[in-house]
DNA sequence: GGCTACTATAGAAACGAATCAAGCACCTTC
DNA sequence: GAAGGTGCTTGATTCGTTTCTATAGTAGCC
């Protein structure tokens, strides 16, 4: 059970009769080698159970096959199907992916650039969660290659795989207000936010599009976290009754959630009392009672191509991502026309 | 915007009019300097905005300060719980946690091993998953430590962060059996792995001190995912009507879940028609309707834990684990006494 | 003042792999 | 038969650290 040194090309080389440089070329395949010598290595690497040491390639070559991902909550599953997606297109290159929870880390801020100029790891796919921290992102992208996913940072132009969140914001704007709703509320993102200042865009473009003045909808900021739905949701109530919305817009769905709950707990029912719609379609969402009407974001595609850009641009190609990726809306049973005294 | 190359230690050096080890002893305080020296070295560094190569010090030390996590389903936010809390006591220590998702992963088996034989990974946390390999995870423990959650191999005694989950099956069957129920089904998880050996015999535990013979209680094997929960209800619904169950217990909440939506489809409702339990808590099993009575496992402490052995183990402070972590009942809606005429 | 006993420092040899430049066969071709 | 290829092979150097060993300098002690 001694935990025996583990064999380096050196040992390969000697077992095969061959030169260190040979080896090397027939494990990277970086040079030519006789098919009769060739063999020799293989069976030594075989037999020796050889693999190379990847600190010894990473020094050399001056590249980790390593990227992190920075994700604010791994419990969202909106993340965690992002993370999947990233994964996956990472394990296909056979590039590590290193996990970053910014919550559970120490002094976070300082860490993610030290990570790149380190050299730990090679480039960072950055989501964006539920505070903002933009300082931060400038310094990581200045250390080396950073992509953004569903985030976008107006001045600089970093890349990024986004979603149409206008668009789907505004259909879904438009479905609740096309069964009758004319007093609505909503709850939004962070506005430091990418992704809350585009959907609530497209909220009060459908606003504007069905005649309200966008500027007499209340807008009340969450964090994208569950309970600041609640609390939003708790705050809207405790306005007066007669001018309380008949639909709540919320941005995403932790919030949509939260705020169902605080309805519940307040002896309301939804959508009979008030409808409600989310946005990310989380699997969750679809299990809820009432079902929730939501917006759908390929979660999972995100990430894969999230990936595959940052490898892109590890190679120098500078991969440029101009399309977005669609949102769509999924009506369920979260919305229902209006009372007819309210 | 050339990407210009990172300064070293000798860069460093020279800056400071300091020989190299002078350098390497004031980063890692592993060698004596005088305070003068000191400040000089750190006043380079600091101007430089130097860090330490990470490659070299891996291979210098032969460690790579990362471990790989394996995760089967991150949108199980079991895991997801499980993951942050090994993301928490990594980044303590400033250890790299990389992820693996064998779904989403080209031929994983072999690759596992590979990652700890080439030292990009110092040990593994494995979490078991929805099928079973112990092939792959043998191979993985003769190639580095490994640390086992919510999993245990009965010849081999690798070290694990386990729950008393018999405990908590027992119990939560105990509190449907006082509801009344007689008629009961076992929607169980992959029998080859230990947590659903543990919890079945936990069910069986309470069904014996019931007075009810534990062989004439039928289990139907899941995979511990919502379609095979389905999937098992609907075989059980088939069943003629006045055999059927009046209690579904299920060995995860996903599971759980998925028979809740069977039922439902056949327009049964839950728990006039029948109660449901499931196992592990997941967030969002309280905001189902019903509310989901379940299991609720410290799932980001067993986490912790796990990372904390594996880290002592790395020590080489044999850290072996004794004690279980308490799996606690979480009494809620889905379980009420069976109707009169069943 | 010569001896040990330190201390702080510098020098140099690893760690394991990648790669450039050079060498050595062997074969054309005139 | 010499000049010039071509195709394999190898030795040596390099990547950026850590750390062992040697050395210079200072102090302490009789």
């Amino acid at each position: 059970m001694v935990a025996r040194r583990r064999p380096t090309m050196k040992d390969v080389a000697e077992h095969a009769n061959v030169s260190i440089s040979t080896v090397s070329y027939v494990v990277n395949g970086s040079g030519p080698v006789a098919p009769e010598r060739r063999n020799r290595v293989l069976d030594a690497i075989r037999l020796l159970d050889y693999s190379p040491n990847e600190s010894a390639r990473s020094l050399k070559r001056r590249s980790a096959s390593t990227v992190a991902m920075v994700i604010p909550d791994l419990t969202n599953q909106f993340f965690a199907m992002v993370a999947e997606g990233v994964q996956r297109a990472a394990s296909a290159v056979d590039v590590l992916v290193v996990l970053v929870v910014p919550d559970a880390t120490e002094v976070p801020e300082e860490n993610y650039a030290k990570l790149l100029r380190s050299q730990r790891v090679d480039g960072v796919i950055y989501l964006s969660g539920t505070g903002s921290m933009p300082a931060a992102i400038y310094d990581l992208a200045r250390s080396g290659p950073v992509v953004l996913v569903d985030e976008q940072i107006p001045g600089r132009d970093l890349p990024a795989i986004v979603c149409d969140s206008r668009r789907g914001a505004r259909e879904v704007a438009a479905h609740v207000l096309a069964q009758g709703h004319r007093k609505l509320a909503v709850i939004g993102g962070p506005p430091a936010l990418w992704t809350a200042q585009q959907r609530l865009a497209g909220y009060r473009e459908a606003f504007a599009g069905a005649g309200i003045d966008p500027d007499e909808v209340p807008v009340y900021a969450g964090d994208y976290r569950q309970e600041s739905g609640f609390t939003a949701a708790t705050r809207i109530l405790s306005g007066p009754a007669d001018k309380r919305p008949t639909a709540l817009i919320c941005a995403n769905d932790l919030m949509a959630i939260g705020a169902t709950e605080c309805l519940k707990a307040n002896g309301l029912s939804v959508p009979e009392d008030m409808s409600i719609v989310g946005f990310d379609d989380q699997p969750i969402s679809s299990l809820l009672t009432p079902r929730l009407t939501s917006v759908r974001q390929p979660a999972h595609d995100m990430g894969f191509r999230a990936a595959k850009v940052l490898f892109d641009l590890l190679e120098g190609k500078d991969g440029h991502v101009a399309d977005q990726l669609p949102a769509i809306v999924q009506i369920r049973d979260s919305v229902c026309p209006p009372r007819e005294d309210s």
